[in-house]
RNA sequence: UGGGUUAUGGUGUAAAGGUAGCACAACAGAUUUUGAUUCUGUUAGUCAAGGUUCGAAUCCUUGUAACCCAACCA
C-alpha cells in the first residue's frame, strides 16, 4: 500500500490537461535570468519544473533568459548550470532567449503589420506620466496615431543604430485607460547600445520580458510556464501577444514564491550582501544560494526533500528554516560518517596509565554495521571539549566533573580526580584515573555511566581550522525592521576557530564526504583546505537537547 | 479611492458538501557507549458575521485582513 499524495494545484492541471488529451506530454521550462546566483527559492522552482515533468513523462528546457545585456554574465550562466545538476537535474535542451532575437523581431514587425504597435519617441518620464497610476487612467499621445508605414521605418532604423539610448521605444497599441498598467501600451523594445554576452554587437535593440517570455516559451512549444505570483498581472499580456501574433499557445501559471526566516531572497539584496563584503561572495556559507549551501555542506537530496516538503501553492509563505534543517540533519545521519574531533581542546591526563603506551581501539564509522569500523588510538594523553569540564556542575549534569565518571567513547570509563588552572582561572588539565576492566566492548567492570564523551589521542591528533556558521540575521524577517535590512545583521555569524584537533583518521578527508563530529555536528572539508592544511565548514548543529535543558535549569 | 491574488494550529500543507489529517516547531516521557538518532504521547486551527443544507473549511451574501500592479528590470 502506497499512501496517496495529494496533487498540488499544478499536479491538478496538468493531470486534467493530460486526461482531456490538450496535451500528449508536458513541456517545461525553468528559465533564469543569468544576472546572479540560484538560490534556495530558484531551488523550489527548479524542483518543481524538472519534477513536473519527471513525474509526468515530459521534459524541461533550461532557458536562459538573457534579454538585457547591461545585468547580465557568462560566469552566471555556468553557476547556473551547474547549480541545476549540483541539485540532480538534467534539462532536455539549452536555450537562450537571445537565440530568438531575430524572430522575436520579425514578431514586432508583425505587430506594427497589424497597428497593433507604435514607435514612440517620448523620453521614460513623459511616459510614466501619461501612464496614469492604478486608480486614474493613462492617455494617449501623439506618437500613438503614426501611420504603419512611418512605424515600419521608424523601427527599423532603431535596429539600424541611428538613435541613442533612450530615444525611442517600441510600444504594443492596446489601451491606455486598461485597469491593468501593463496592458496601457507596454514596451516591447528598447535601445540599448550594449555588448550582449551571446550576441554580442549584432543587436542595439532588445525585446523586453513581456515581448520575449511568452513568445520564447511559445516558440519551445511549452505547455506549463510556471513562474511567480508577481507575474500574475503579466497573464493577461503574455495571452494578448500570443494571440495577436497567432502562434502556440502556452498557458502561464504561477505560485507563491519561497520566504523563508533568518535570510533574505531577493537577488538585489544577495548581490548587495556580497559587493558591500558583509560576505565573502556568493557561495560564503551563510549565504541562502545553491552554491552556498553545497560548500558548506548540505547534500541535494536533503534540498529536494525540503522544496517537496513545502509544497506549492498560492498563498503568501514564511517557511521556518528549522524545516530546511531537519530535512538536512534527516538525511546526513544516514550518509555522515562517525568521527572525533575537539573543538576546544583541554588536556586530559589519566594518571594511572602506562607512560609512552598506545591502544589501538574500534570505533564504528557510521549509524549502523554497514559503515565498519576504524581503529582509533589511545594514549596517556587526550585532548577533550572544555565545555564537558564543570568545576561546579550543573543539576543534572553527567560530564566531566571532580570526583565524576564518564565514559570516553569507545574507549574507557575515567574518573576525574584532579584538575589544574593557571593564574587567570582557566582549567588547564584534567587528571583522571581510568578503570581498566571498562575498556569499549569487554567492559567487565559493571560500572554504568550515564555520560559519554568524545576525545583525540594527544600524540596522534592533527591540527585543524573549523569555522562554525550561524544565521546571518538576527531577526527571523530581516525586511520587517524599519530602515535598512543590513541593520539586523549578525556580527556572529562566523566564528573561525584555528586549533581544534581532530582525529587523525581526518588526514584524507575529501570535500565530497560528510561527516559527523560525534556530538558536535555535521561538518565537511571546505574548498579552501589544502594539503597541509585541513579546513572544516559546520553544516548544522546537532540538536542540542542540553542546551534547552540548561535554559530550564538557570530559568528556574 | 482602480484592478488582481490569497485567507485552515506558532510555521507550512491536505481534506473537491460527510470523522479537520500530515509535517516542522514547542512541550512531556521511553531507549541510548553521541544529552544525537529512534520510539511514544501532549498542546494547538477553518479570517468575521449572516444564510442554504440532515450535514459547510468547502456553496451563497456581506464584511475584514494581507500581498501584487504606476523600471526603457526579470
Amino acid at each position: 500500500m502506497s499512501e496517496e499524495k495529494s496533487l498540488n494545484f499544478i499536479e491538478d492541471i496538468i493531470e486534467t490537461d493530460l486526461k482531456e488529451g490538450k496535451y500528449k506530454s508536458i513541456l517545461t521550462r525553468f528559465p533564469p535570468e543569468p544576472n546572479g546566483y540560484l538560490h534556495i527559492g530558484h531551488a523550489k522552482a527548479i524542483c518543481l519544473n524538472f519534477g513536473l515533468s519527471l513525474k509526468y513523462g515530459g521534459k524541461t528546457n533550461l532557458r536562459f533568459d538573457d534579454t538585457n545585456p547591461i545585468t547580465e554574465e557568462t560566469a552566471y550562466v555556468e553557476s547556473i548550470k551547474e547549480d541545476i545538476r549540483w541539485l540532480g537535474f538534467s534539462w532536455a535542451n539549452e536555450l537562450y532567449t537571445s537565440d530568438y532575437f531575430d524572430i522575436l523581431y520579425n514578431y514586432a514587425v508583425n505587430l506594427i503589420n497589424k497597428g497593433l504597435a507604435y514607435v514612440d519617441d517620448s523620453t521614460a518620464e513623459e511616459i510614466a506620466a501619461m501612464k496614469g497610476t492604478p486608480t486614474e487612467a493613462g492617455k494617449d499621445n501623439k506618437y500613438r496615431s503614426r501611420t504603419i508605414k512611418e512605424n515600419l521605418i521608424l523601427f527599423a532604423n532603431m535596429k539600424g543604430g541611428i538613435y541613442k539610448d533612450g530615444e525611442k521605444v517600441l510600444r504594443a497599441k492596446i489601451d491606455m485607460a486598461h485597469t491593468n498598467m501593463l496592458m496601457r501600451d507596454p514596451i516591447i523594445y528598447r535601445i540599448k547600445h550594449a555588448y550582449h554576452h551571446r550576441s554580442g554587437n549584432a543587436w542595439c535593440i532588445y525585446p523586453m520580458y513581456d515581448f520575449a517570455h511568452g513568445q520564447s516559451d511559445s516558440i519551445e512549444n511549452i505547455t506549463h510556464s510556471i513562474c511567480t505570483l508577481e507575474f500574475i498581472p503579466h497573464r493577461e499580456l503574455y495571452d494578448w501577444f500570443i494571440e495577436k501574433l497567432n502562434i502556440f499557445t502556452s498557458h502561464q501559471y504561477e505560485f507563491a514564491r519561497l520566504n523563508m526566516t533568518y535570510t533574505v531572497m531577493s537577488k538585489r539584496k544577495l548581490l548587495q550582501l556580497v559587493t558591500e563584503g558583509y560576505v565573502n561572495g556568493w557561495d560564503d556559507p551563510r549565504m541562502p544560494t545553491i552554491s552556498a549551501f553545497r560548500r558548506k555542506g548540505y547534500t541535494p537530496k536533503s534540498i529536494r526533500t525540503f522544496c517537496d516538503k513545502i509544497g506549492i501553492a498560492k498563498r503568501e509563505n514564511f517557511i521556518d528554516l528549522s524545516l530546511l534543517e531537519f530535512c538536512l540533519r534527516e538525511d546526513l545521519n544516514q550518509k555522515a560518517l562517525r568521527v572525533m574531533a575537539v573543538l576546544d581542546p583541554v588536556k586530559l591526563i589519566i594518571t594511572n596509565y602506562e607512560e609512552g603506551k598506545t591502544e589501538e581501539l574500534l570505533c564504528e564509522n557510521g549509524p549502523d554495521e554497514t559503515f565498519g569500523k576504524r581503529s582509533l588510538s589511545f594514549g596517556k594523553e587526550l585532548w577533550v571539549e572544555r565545555e564537558d569540564f564543570m568545576e561546579e556542575p550543573e543539576k543534572k549534569w553527567f560530564r566531566l566533573a571532580p570526583g565524576s565518571m564518564v565514559r570516553l567513547k569507545s574507549a574507557y570509563i575515567v574518573k576525574c580526580e584532579s584538575f589544574v588552572k593557571d593564574v587567570t582561572g582557566k582549567v588547564t588539565a584534567i587528571n583522571c584515573s581510568y578503570i581498566p576492566e571498562s575498556r569499549s566492548g569487554k567492559d567487565t567492570s559493571g560500572i554504568n555511566v550515564k555520560g559519554t564523551i568524545h576525545w583525540v589521542s594527544a600524540s596522534h591528533a592533527l591540527n585543524a581550522e573549523v569555522r562554525l556558521y550561524d544565521r546571518l540575521f538576527t531577526t527571523e524577517n530581516p525586511l520587517d525592521e524599519k530602515g535598512d535590512f543590513k541593520n539586523t545583521i549578525n556580527s556572529d555569524s562566523l566564528q573561525i576557530i584555528t586549533h581544534a584537533v581532530v582525529e587523525s583518521s581526518l588526514k584524507d578527508a575529501t570535500v565530497d564526504a560528510r561527516y559527523q563530529f560525534i556530538r558536535k555536528g555535521y561538518f565537511c572539508l571546505d574548498t579552501d583546505a589544502r594539503l597541509d592544511k585541513l579546513i572544516f565548514n559546520r553544516t548544522v548543529t546537532l540538536k542540542d537537547a542540553w542546551a534547552k535543558e540548561v535554559k530550564k535549569i538557570r530559568l528556574t
